[in-house]
DNA sequence: TAAATAGTGTCTGTGAGACACTATTGG
DNA sequence: CCAATAGTGTCTCACAGACACTATTTA
């Protein structure tokens, strides 16, 4: 294979010393995190933003992220922009999927790939660098709404979301579209960033570990079960709950206030398989 | 917010107009595809591979796909391909992952989204352009090893898999690393595409009606769940399986000889809900 | 006629959904 | 002491897994 020619009589290596990319146009990639959490007693999600301080979207609240760089993958630069703006290091990140509309940057021709973090702690986050302009914020999804608030910021952003059927080969599908009802409103498409990274969160979240990314080194079982709730929008049963997460956990023996009700709960940890 | 001027006095619409991007390096992004199909008599995957003519990897076998251009997403490039290189069209398309991996391609910088197409029919597609070298592949993928061969044109590829542990978060993760057993390979990354998206497939398999992209206008239920059976890589009960499919698919009142056995079979369509 | 396959009946275990109940504890 | 919440028991229903059996038909 290696000394095949091609029709230009070229061997590969040849081609390579060669070959040159500069007549093509092409995008700059970037990556976007949606970097989740929730609040210190399990009422609420938390997302964090960055208010950017460059045109276009001036002032706008955004997902931290940044471009791509020559000698790195998209999970590296996706780490990399994720320790830089917040000095968080090994959480949970994933890639959700890739937005390539050609009109969703103003700038120019750009192209995002979305991550999902996952994070426990809030306080881990907003220390670091304080000339970045950071901020958690409130996310509720519900049927037909997104809210997205920072009360002590005065900040409140709200999304209608209408259910939009498209077709794929012969599968019929539904998908959720988000129309601005505030006039302060996210930077770019991330609002549909939010969307799809929740739905993969969803998905996973009964059938694998990620919520033990959320529920810090030690937790009781209702305040578990809150998460749970959060995250899935809607209410679960205890029992079967408990059942659920049962093989789990483990207790380490030590009792503790429930952060949900102020109440005693066994306290438990992670426990992989 | 139009309005509002950034630290060089400037508006949204004068830093837009004086925007350039041209001092940063930026990646090629292509869309790769990996067609999948089933021969006629339900007793195999079959896989579209295309005969590359060019450096790198001149006489390899690789997926089809190709750059996206400036004025389209990466799903409309997707069918684009597909359309230039086989000629179907309104199949099912979706997308399965995004390639990042700065060293995937030797030429240069060059990310790929990887795209999964569904067909039915495997006769609609090698009929257009013949100046194309394109084949359709047996696909077998089980514990193990993977393996690509084309009878007829006496090329077999051979992978075995090694699963690999790692960590995201606090979770542990098992994946699969192929290694190439045999002299001829598949151009590129496309091994890791293929068992990215069949992964993929294989997870919605069962809970959605993709199966149906894959099975024909008109079907037998032997022969829907031999195609069930050669996606999910194990043997199903008969009467479990009709029930599984029983809400999804109606009887046309026809029989006819099921492909796998040629025994006379009910028909069905695929019923959408 | 025999071997193979279409098609149906039914038993099992598991897990989600749903209540009811007791034990404990903070206010 | 009472209201709220931790924690447990158990019933139901849907569904996957597993066999057994009858009906049909190709070879």
């Amino acid at each position: 294979m290696t000394e095949n020619k091609d029709k230009n009589g070229l061997t590969e290596k040849e081609f390579l010393a060669s070959y040159s990319d500069k007549g093509y146009e092409k995008p700059s990639v970037s990556v976007d995190i949606m970097v989740l959490s929730r609040s210190a007693d399990f009422s609420s999600l938390k997302i964090l933003l960055i208010k950017r301080g460059e045109h276009p979207f001036l002032n706008c609240w955004a997902l931290p992220g940044g471009f791509i760089r020559k000698n790195e993958t998209a999970y590296q630069a996706a780490s990399r922009e994720l320790e830089e703006e917040t000095s968080l290091r090994g959480v949970y990140l994933n890639q959700v999927y890739t937005f390539t509309n050609p009109a969703r940057d103003p700038r120019s021709w750009v192209m995002s790939v979305a991550y999902l973090a996952l994070v426990s702690d809030l306080a881990s986050v907003s220390a670091k660098d304080d000339a970045i302009d950071a901020a958690w914020f409130d996310l509720k999804i519900d049927s037909g709404k997104i809210t997205i608030e920072n009360e002590a910021l005065g900040v409140r952003m709200f999304y209608s979301l209408e259910t939009k059927q498209f077709q794929n080969g012969k599968i019929h599908y539904e998908n959720w579209v988000a129309k601005a009802e505030s006039s302060e409103k996210l930077a770019f498409d991330h609002i549909e960033i939010i969307i799809e990274a929740f739905l993969k969160l969803k998905e996973k979240f009964e059938h694998t570990d990620l919520a033990f990314n959320m529920a810090g080194d030690k937790f009781t079982l209702p305040d578990l079960q809150a998460l749970f709730e959060l995250v899935l929008c809607k209410k679960l049963y205890k029992t079967n709950f408990r059942l659920l997460v049962a093989s789990k956990v483990e207790a380490t023996g030590e009792k503790r206030k429930s952060a949900i009700s102020g109440k005693l709960s066994a306290e438990y940890t992670y426990k992989a398989q």
